[in-house]
DNA sequence: CATGAATGAGATTTCATTCAT
DNA sequence: AATGAATGAAATCTCATTCAT
């Protein structure tokens, strides 16, 4: 129980360092060296866990993104109105990249590196599940555009990314008005 | 005058060469031996004409960003109705993404990399002024929403980078009709 | 007792293990890591059997060694011709190498390996002292050229091993045709 | 020219440090690093030369194989006969292999080794050609056994290994008499 | 007796960059 | 101005071996 126990603490300490690692030089400034030392554990051990760095940043994605979307989706009450539950997971998914810059910032780069199988992102897709059903109850309801869930992520929650960007960059402070404000332009976005 | 003529030709050739080669392989497959190759000179020569890689990046990511806002900005009526203006723009932004799947992926792999400077990203927002002012002056009519430009452009402009990367990935057609909802999604986000 | 037996059958399972990756992935395909798997044992138990990846090895060339040589001189009768107990070894180390190609492909690939000692490869060539007896008895008798076993060896016993190659690489099917002939040839090159 | 030459000597640095290395430590035990190293270059430099290991040591492969060959037809005068011309070829061939242990051992190396392609064997092959072409006269004039040429050469060329093999390591000096005896056995197994 | 976990050392290969010409 | 040659440094990954349990 001990081993296991330390061996699934290395696996998060090694994911943990690549994140931290990624967040700082970009995927190319996270060698294997790198990520092993940060871990202090022996590169060769790395290879016990992962089998390549891609799948080690496969994983890592698979693992952020499934911290992002329980943030998003909890405290999910159904006995409100739908777009009250929108704002909630709305707003909970900012504040989760707020509180976690480092997530927010790897998921961004993940976004467009071949480093990212295509499979692995769709099982990323699959997390989002809970806001995908309320999307198709929204639109049986005529209360959501009858639109494909991948326009409707795109407008309304694929901005999130941007301003976040912008944020970490002092180019804009997300500050409580800034954030209801681009609330307001997701729901206008895509409620009928 | 004949010089001058050749170098400017050999810059656009390693700007073009880059350009496909990070298409194909990403930022990281794009070896300075191997873009050096596929534009024909040596790589010694390719520090001529930039310092260094991340220069190089840099000044591709102007290039593209400017074909790419000339492009949206052709045809500027001002004598039409500040929506069709928008829809023009956008419109025009869409097709050339779409015409240019090389100089749109290559956008998408800037937007999350530490390779391109911030101040070369600042440099780049500075060719979408028409489209700032245009929402200036919307904000005075009332006709936009009285937000931030980089709201704004989250909101409106770029869900297009998602749209054009789930269509290179087979998984949505960027048809006529999801084209049209799309754009009455970022209208309506913006719209006041 | 048990205990006994089941440390012999381990490792026995690792020589056979090593054998076979040795034959699909030449010597340096067979890693430690490898033939413990194959052996379902732990990388760590196989130093209490082999001090070494060298002396498993060498362990293997002697083993395969001795089986080679026992089905060469299986029914051996003292009472026949020299010649045609000369043509029973030959062909029964013909066969033996046909009916075991992973034990022929392995010596071959231990002729020229430094992995293997020179010690081992003495005795190694002890195994035919059989054949070397042979040999003298028909020196002495004048029915064989009063050469060293070594020439005499190299000259009707060595050249199976490039037939055997080039019959593995199909450049030469050894028929029952081929095999006379080269019978032929290696008691032509040895009989006074 | 002073550039292609300077090219050229640092091959045949890279080959003759491989094959000094090989000799000394086995094709495991010549790294890259100490193949670098012992030809003075970086080890970046191999790889303008030569693209993998693999190619590195097949190259080398057919260098000695072709230099062995050279010396073994040299001064190949038509009008002898053909035993003669035979027994020529097959001392200049040990005398080769005598004077240049290194190559003699390194070809050894090769013999089953998968790091040296079928191909690069089958055209190390080709340069036997002049001793193919010797044997097909004399099958046609009834001088030679009527067999493949693999036959023949397993049994009178392949042989010499062994021989060098037993004398590099003393278990054997290959003097005057040895050789001759040799060379008969050679002859008797495969003349008509 | 047996092992799963761990690793230091080293393997091959790549790359952005420089330098002599 | 232009370059082919060269490289130091570093990348990913493997392996024979050990050790605490």
């Amino acid at each position: 129980m001990a081993q296991l126990q330390k061996s699934i603490d290395k696996r998060t300490a090694l994911l943990k360092a690549t994140l931290q690692l990624v967040n700082s030089g970009g995927i190319q400034g996270a060698s294997m060296a790198k990520i092993a030392k940060a871990a202090s554990i022996s590169p060769a051990t790395i290879y016990l866990f992962f089998s390549s760095k891609q799948e080690l940043l496969n994983q890592l994605y698979l693992s952020v993104k499934s911290s992002f979307t329980q943030a998003a989706f909890v405290n999910y009450a159904e006995d409100i109105s739908l777009e009250k539950r929108f704002k909630t997971i709305w707003h909970q998914m900012v504040h989760y990249k707020l509180k976690h810059p480092e997530e927010a910032s790897f998921l961004s780069q993940c976004d467009n590196t071949p480093m990212i199988d295509d499979q692995t992102r769709q099982e990323g897709l699959l997390f989002l599940a809970p806001l995908f059903d309320l999307w198709k109850e929204g639109i049986s309801k005529g209360v959501i555009k009858n639109s494909s869930p991948y326009l409707l992520y795109a407008h309304s929650i694929y901005p999130m990314a941007f301003l976040m960007n912008i944020n970490s960059k002092d180019l804009c402070t997300a500050d409580e008005n800034i954030l209801n404000e681009s609330f307001q332009m997701a729901w206008d976005s895509i409620k009928a």
